[in-house]
DNA sequence: CATGTTTAATAGAACGATCTAGTAATACAA
DNA sequence: TTGTATTACTAGATCGTTCTATTAAACATG
């Protein structure tokens, strides 16, 4: 009689069993911990091998409880801005000895619970979370009240939470002044969920330029959309169909400016000569369209650099060591925006450190 | 006295206690199940809120041995088509409810292995890798024999693994003809790391195009280089410093070609007029670069969907459902390849589809 | 009324690791 | 010889869940 065998996991029994020690002594091996000889060491080492045999880590998180997986959640990865946020967050948690598991919400806040509940299920110990449009601030506001959070890139409306931001209301603020010292007058604002904090601090910033040059704000000038390069397009459709169409346009971001130069191609207009287009974030594509995107630059990699520090200081010190930290935002002149002159220089100089080599 | 609270997580038990019932109860409310009366489950899920409950998952899977849990490792999310591969393989893993969790090598064997071993660790039931450069197959296949895995984009050398690929033989061909057709003669082909089976494919296309003219395939025209932005610069650099400069390139992808195009440009060269350009992939920012990128359209999406499938398949049906599938790849006329008329309708053709809206 | 059948509910073993508290054996000192 | 450390090793409890087997009651059925 042929017996079935049931395919049963290789554990530590087995390994204990074939060495011919105790599951203790497998497990002390295995955490390369003293107290197991040199032979039973050797021995179990080579049982592991031969059988097989995967370490469980929820079982051994069940007994220990403290797992070293931290989560991260992303709201859009297929905007570069965010990839490298999210690449620069993984690099800083991996030097730190953690795990970052990363999943991606595409803007759905239902995909958003789901995913911070699943995290936590799985045993994460902190989140560094980029948040979807729409969340509902209070459901973080209660997480974080007792575990570990950070937001990235997004700050959410009247909650106390930590962060890793920009300096939005300089950098739009910079982006302004520098259209204004170029002659436009005229400077619409496309892009962006009006819901967003994010938004608004750029909306103020690029207001306070406008006003602190006498000019009125003039909220048809205002458009909002989707902050994705289908958005940029709808929201300069919308531009140019003003009754009289603007100078210049400051774009929510990169990937929303580089919509709008393709609603502007579609009309047969060129960005920097009929328009001047201005960005944020300064993806590395920036440097690369036609023409060279001027824009806002924002270390997205240091971004996430810093949410993982402030991450890990959560996790150490608990809910006493909840801190802000903001990245700066500094103009890159290119030629989008019409400023011709300085276009080769700056381009060039901008390119060469974005990448590093193997 | 004061006592200090050990703070203990809230499970089951407490929630069974809470809600004077057995844990099996609270168990089988949490599931989903039927075996419990209407007020003792609503009892049981006032509870649960009440003491903030969080599901164990690592518990449970312990018992029943089966999590939803799928890994996906990814060699570069910087690199657009890769993000958007990933979130192909994510949507379609989420429709299926599989709970995917991604990560990112930066095209490091080291820490690739790494997250191999740590999301089995984890529970995860199959794995999909975009493999890093310089993997080890046989590792991967002997990972293989026992445990679902699919390979996306990069197939590895001498293995019999499931995958989901681009017609890269055909692609490469596709692209040279073209360039021939145009009049060039002396094409390179530029970038992507010569161990790679897919750089191979796309070498052989491009090979084959070149001999069905009766054109001698010239070794010195092939230049390796990293697969990304700065190796395209470097190739590029290279290729413009041979004895004599040549017509056209073909670049192992669209991150290479745009990198190729900088390149161009610092050397006061202008694609598609000087040397023509085509890439490999067509990113969303092919369109948009300048000249607009001509290349070989891959839909990543429709590939990381085609992952899952293989993968879900290979899960439910065992080491018998190892398949293969192949994307096509067709290429698409932009102006960074010299052929100017047909740019601007077939970059408007292009680019509407790209994105898809909320 | 006896006899099934369905439904609600539960106790206790199991999953695969770690931790505690211990035993046995050796080495070293007095 | 005895006492004391140190080292190698282990049995059994434990973590939070699910599963199996069982009981108890409620409800039909002939």
């Amino acid at each position: 009689m042929l017996q079935v065998k049931e395919k049963r996991n290789v554990t530590i029994v087995d390994i204990a069993e074939a060495a011919g020690v105790s599951r203790a002594a497998v497990s002390l091996v295995l955490r390369g911990k003293t107290g197991v000889g040199a032979s039973a060491r050797a021995r179990v080492q080579q049982a592991m091998r031969d059988l097989g045999y995967v370490y469980n880590r929820g079982a051994a998180n069940l007994r220990q409880s403290r797992s070293s997986v931290v989560g991260m959640i992303i709201n859009d990865l297929t905007n570069p801005f965010f990839a490298e946020l999210a690449v620069g967050i993984d690099r800083a948690l991996q030097i730190s000895n953690y795990m970052p598991f990363m999943a991606n919400t595409a803007e759905s806040v239902v995909r958003q619970v789901e995913l911070i509940r699943s995290m936590r299920e799985h045993g994460a110990v902190g989140l560094i979370v980029s948040p979807a449009l729409d969340t509902d601030p209070d459901e973080l506001a209660e997480l974080a009240q007792d575990f570990p959070l950070v937001l990235a890139v997004r700050r959410i409306a009247g909650s106390r939470l930590a962060s890793a931001v920009s300096q939005n209301r300089e950098g739009a603020q910079a982006a302004t002044r520098h259209l204004l010292g170029l002659g436009n007058r005229k400077i619409a604002f496309l892009g962006g969920r009006s819901a967003t904090i994010i938004r608004a601090e750029r909306l103020a910033g690029y207001r306070a330029a406008l006003e602190a040059q006498g000019i009125a704000f003039d909220p048809a000038l205002v458009i909002e959309s989707m902050p994705t390069r289908l958005g940029g397009i709808d929201a300069m459709n919308a531009a140019l169909s003003l009754p009289t169409r603007p100078d210049a346009a400051l774009c929510f971001n990169d990937v929303v400016a580089m919509g709008a130069m393709i609603a502007l191609n579609h009309h047969g207009l060129v960005p920097g000569r009929d328009i001047g287009i201005v960005g944020f974030d300064d993806i590395a594509e920036a440097a690369l369209v036609s023409p060279p995107l001027t824009t806002i630059a924002v270390n997205a990699e240091v971004l996430g650099e810093n949410a993982a520090r402030l991450l890990l200081n959560q996790i150490r010190n608990g809910a006493s060591a909840i801190e802000n930290y903001v990245g700066d935002a500094r103009l890159v002149v290119r030629g989008s925006c019409g400023a011709q002159g300085q276009t080769a220089s700056i381009q060039t100089a901008c390119l060469m450190p974005i990448q590093k080599g193997p």
